[in-house]
Order: C-alpha cells, then sequence, then structure tokens
DNA sequence: ATGAAATCCGATGTACTCAA
DNA sequence: TTGAGTACATCGGATTTCAT
C-alpha cells in the first residue's frame, strides 16, 4: 500500500502542544469522518485536495519530543505541492497549530490556572469552516447519538457523490438540483467508477457539494429535520460568497450577524462556530452546560438566562471533561462504539 | 423594550392494550 | 411469554407569543 509521509511543524506551539488533548476535548473528535485511535494517540480521517473535490484519508500523530507532527497520506506515494500545502493547512487548523493559536492558549491559560495544569485550552476543530458550522447545527435539538448519526450519514452520502463522480457544476436552478439529485439516487449501487482515490469511507461534504441537492432528499437521507433546510441555506450562503469565515478579528461580529440571519441557527450555534474560527467573546452554553452546573456546583437556580453571564461558565467547560471522564474514563480511551452514551443526562448512560 | 413562558420540530422512549 | 400496535411523553435549542 503506497504512503507519503509529511511533516508539520510546531513550531511555536512545540512546547505546550499534547496530541491527545488537542483532540479530545470536544465532541467533535467523535463525530464523522473523524476517527481516533486511542493506541496510538493518532487522528485518522479524510482530507481534501487543493482541487477540494478528492479526498485522500491520512493518519496524524506526535512522535514523542519532537518539533512536528506526522502525517501519514495513504493511497499515494507522492503529490503535487499544492496538494501537500492542502492538507498541511487543514491539518494546522483542526489542531490549531499557527502563532495566533498558540498565543490564544496561553492567554486563555493565564487566566485559569487550572487549564494549564490539564493542559486544556487547544480546542479540537474541523479542517473547514463549514464543516465546524454545519457539526454545530447537529449538535442542536436532539440526542448525542442522533448527532453521531447525522453526522456519519452525511459522509456516506459524500463517498456516494464521490464515487459517482456526479459533477454539480452549473446546476443551480431548482429543476436541475432536482435531476441532479436524481442521478444521485440512482447512482447507489454502481461501482463503476472508481477512481484512483479511495473514497468509499466518505469525507464530510463541502458546501459545494450541498448546496446543489434537493432540500426533501437532503433531510430524508441523513435523517436532518428542519437541519436539512438551514445547513443548505448556509451552503448556499456560503456559495455566493455571502458568508466567509474571517479571522480578521474586528469582523468577527459581522460574521455573528451573519450566521444568525440564517434560519435555525440561533445564539448556541452562532457563538459555538465563534469559537471555533478563533472568537471567545461569547461563550456556548448549552443543556449539559446548565446540567453540570446544577448537578456538580448545586445551582438548582441555574438556568439559560443566569447562566450566560457567569465567567464561571469557562471553568465548567473545564470541569464538564472531568466529569464525563469520571463516568465514562478517559474519553481519548473510549471505544467508538459507546461514544454514543457520552452524555451526562441520557437514560441510556445512567443504566450502564 | 425587556425577558419570561409557551410552542415548535421529529426521532426516540415509555406505558399500555390486545391478540396469538 | 412474546410480539405488534397505539397513544402519549420527552428531549432541547429556536422561535414566537405574551406579560410586564
Amino acid at each position: 500500500m503506497d504512503e507519503l509521509l509529511l511533516q508539520l511543524a510546531l513550531g511555536d506551539c512545540s512546547s505546550s502542544f499534547n496530541m491527545e488533548k488537542a483532540v479530545c476535548n470536544h465532541g467533535l473528535f467523535m463525530m464523522s469522518p473523524n476517527v481516533w485511535i486511542p493506541s496510538t494517540k493518532s487522528l485518522y480521517r479524510p482530507l481534501r485536495l487543493a482541487d477540494s473535490s478528492h479526498s485522500l484519508s491520512v493518519t496524524v500523530s506526535h512522535p514523542p519530543n519532537h518539533p512536528f507532527l506526522v502525517i501519514k497520506v495513504h493511497g499515494v506515494h507522492s503529490l503535487p505541492s499544492a496538494d501537500e500545502a492542502a492538507i498541511l493547512e487543514q491539518v494546522a487548523r483542526m489542531l490549531r497549530i499557527s502563532s495566533k493559536d498558540e498565543k490564544d492558549v496561553r492567554e486563555f491559560q493565564t487566566l485559569h490556572a487550572s487549564a494549564k495544569e490539564k493542559g486544556f485550552g487547544r480546542i479540537f476543530r474541523s479542517p473547514s469552516f463549514f464543516e465546524d458550522a454545519v457539526k454545530s447545527i447537529l449538535l442542536c435539538n436532539c440526542g448525542w447519538k442522533r448527532t453521531l448519526a447525522m453526522a456519519q450519514a452525511l459522509c456516506e452520502l459524500q463517498a456516494q457523490m464521490a464515487n459517482a463522480q456526479l459533477q454539480p457544476m452549473g446546476v443551480k436552478s431548482n429543476s436541475n438540483r432536482k435531476i441532479f439529485t436524481k442521478r444521485l439516487k440512482h447512482s447507489s449501487n454502481s461501482e463503476s467508477s472508481r477512481s484512483k482515490f479511495d473514497q468509499s469511507r466518505g469525507n464530510f461534504p463541502t458546501s459545494t457539494e450541498l448546496a446543489y441537492l434537493d432540500e426533501k432528499y437532503l433531510n430524508k437521507r441523513c435523517n436532518l429535520g428542519y437541519r436539512a433546510q438551514s445547513i443548505l441555506q448556509l451552503a448556499r450562503k456560503i456559495e455566493n460568497g455571502e458568508i466567509e469565515e474571517s479571522c480578521d478579528i474586528t469582523s468577527h461580529d459581522k460574521l455573528y450577524q451573519k450566521l444568525m440571519k440564517v434560519e435555525g441557527f440561533g445564539p448556541f450555534v452562532c457563538s459555538n462556530i465563534m469559537m471555533c474560527v478563533g472568537s471567545y467573546k461569547r461563550i456556548p452554553s448549552d443543556s449539559e452546560t446548565i446540567r453540570h452546573l446544577k448537578e456538580v456546583h448545586g445551582k438548582g437556580k441555574c438556568s439559560k438566562r443566569t447562566i450566560q453571564k457567569d465567567v464561571e461558565e469557562i471553568y465548567s467547560k473545564l470541569e464538564l471533561v472531568e466529569e464525563y471522564e469520571k463516568k465514562f474514563g478517559v474519553l481519548s480511551e473510549l471505544d467508538s462504539a459507546s461514544y454514543h452514551l457520552v452524555t451526562g443526562s441520557q437514560q441510556s448512560a445512567l443504566r450502564e
């Protein structure tokens, strides 16, 4: 089997970087197509090439005491430099390897000494803004099990699109969308056009891939409910340039406002996305956060309103991970089959 | 104008009935 | 006892409605 090894220099981050802490601190690492391999402390998933339509699977790991990450690219023995750059860029985004990220982590840990002790602060994210945004919606109005199922369904859908090699170019009108969707439906069992890229596992879909789909089909196929509409709205807004990720801090408020305008995007989802982008101004607090404060801190009165202004909340985020680990063992060593159990409130978890 | 409370959504879970 | 079938409750952000 062909393999290509790449290196990503840690630079400023080399002293503080811890692979396990950088990945297993957020539910995102359990969601498809991410696969965490506890035994080797490495992360496996497909990443996009420079053309962003093809993907290759990679395994990212950190050899102890080395100032760089090793990225094993599967299925090829060499790549054009543009593709190598694209892969490195995505890995850097996921694990927050940049001077700016390192600065953020240090600032945060100065504020909270306990975070520094625990090595908490480098919050895991996706290789793309779109994936972060969609996964944030998947967290809403449903249990954790369903969140995982929806993410997986989206990846399986992407695999099918990639294997069928359907070209979505120039199908922006409604009627063409239907035709495209129809072709996709009929492609389900065709093994015909397998390219040199192994697309069988499926990557997370891009905004381009989703924008051309019929809403009803997307909903039915991935069991998304009302989220299908929200996701498509977002995908189309990104496609026509209305919304774009910006690293510029001054435009963060604007991005937040734009996200709030998408139907189905409320404060929780948008704050969550902003945190991924690198703006920690607003703290996403969900029912799990509230439950945590109630149970662990005995704050019976705690509700949606009292929680938002409390700076203490930041602490509770840290503690939430610790509490889970008390219940389920160290998250990074958890078997992927048990991911759906990880929540404090669900009955299925308590029965164990 | 503020913010509390009711309602929405669809999958999932629970309690109960009835037939074989 | 087992299974199918039904009705109803639950979940939890988002959104709308309503009261102050």
